[in-house]
DNA sequence: ACCTTATCGTGACAGATGTCACAAGCAGGG
DNA sequence: CCCTGCTTGTGACATCTGTCACGATAAGGT
């Protein structure tokens, strides 16, 4: 309770749960910080320090009861209160993204995927209709969703970001090769393929 | 040239660089710190901060020459070196990977595809044929790719990893939604989406 | 009841990262 | 040639993040 949780200890937060959601029942009862360190490539204060931030619910001798951490986690992550998703730009990696099992099994559900070329607006992907993006305001408010995820051209990004707050989104996933400007109240992330490869690239010029 | 580059800061010279190269060329020659870091969401300070880790080639009373500032930053990136990448898993997302833009436009060049599902091996996906992973060894040495894009499950991310260092890669890229080990002396860079957007999530949640 | 064992929670420290402010430096004009 | 204006590069500072070590504490056995 020490202490504000760190940035990226957030991150590891999720890391946590995904682990712990991720192996079969035929466990032990209760997990030590030093298990859960090694599992997800951290050290065992490291995870103390960071569960510390939000109170003390482990056992000494013991370890963490995995289902009440488990709980415990969900409930910090907020994962109850935002399920649903829509997706903005039905391309090559849209499609992939509507696809990928990793969203649904953490609980998210793309509920709409939007898309301006009208070759795409009306055809059927996984279930779902590709919609007409200026329907974006309406959908978005009957889905109650709160999170956006886009994977449109650079040049649309923000065009798009624009619109999704308008139309009362509130947390962006930004797939979109460039960074994006959004008021203070708007949480934004961004998943930068080619920066990472950037990276990997300098870390193995100076190794 | 006073201190050591950050770690971030590494992704932020491959903001910097990716601005410059997305730009038309019809722009003044010199480009201060401020619309450098305008341009990229941070600040004029940081920018001049990163770039001073390598040297000083800014003109006080002008900012840095584009041309000039554009090549020193492909070779800090390392970026001509580090051309030929090969995919292992080609899934729904390492389909959309192999058609992403983004990485032919940084210089990448996806040299080679590799699958262990028999019914995608010898099918052709972009102009490439997609491999059996048993190949791996002989293709990487041929087309001397220093790295590797895996985008596999996440129960198949280690053994895949283990054999590309077997075969000579030295950084990986890993979209798997698993934390994978490898030695110290090899590279490997996270993309993980389901991660982000619990923590975006979060934050949508303690706002 | 006490001792042993395992593990937590956290104060204190160390190191990394980002911000500020300003002296130094170049360019261009009068 | 000097003065003005703009922008860099960086020392000093502030903040954030991670590590270490250890006292505190629960469980179980004797």
């Amino acid at each position: 309770m020490s202490r504000k949780i760190s940035s990226t200890g957030i991150e590891r937060l999720a890391l946590y749960y995904r682990y712990l959601t991720s192996v079969n029942g035929s466990e032990e009862a209760f997990i030590s910080s030093e298990k859960l360190a090694k599992a997800v490539e951290h050290t065992a204060a490291q995870v103390r320090r960071d569960l510390s931030c939000f109170g003390t619910f482990g056992t000494p001798g013991r370890g963490y009861n995995r289902a009440a951490l488990e709980a415990k986690l969900s409930g910090i992550l907020g994962k109850e209160k935002c399920r649903n998703v829509v997706l903005v730009g039905v391309g090559n990696l849209g499609s992939a993204l509507l696809a990928y099992k990793g969203f649904q099994s953490q609980c998210y559900t793309i509920v709409a995927a939007f898309d301006n070329d009208t070759r795409k607006i009306g055809k059927h992907l996984k279930g779902l209709e590709i919609q007409d993006i200026r329907k974006l305001s309406a959908v978005v408010s009957q889905t109650r969703a709160k999170m956006a995820i886009i994977s449109v051209p650079a040049d649309a990004a923000q065009g798009v970001v624009d619109a999704l707050i308008l139309a009362g989104i509130q947390g962006i996933l930004n797939f979109a090769p460039t960074r994006v400007v959004v008021p203070e109240d708007i949480m934004l992330q961004h998943v930068d393929f080619s920066i990472k490869l950037d990276r990997l690239c300098y870390e193995l010029e100076h190794a």
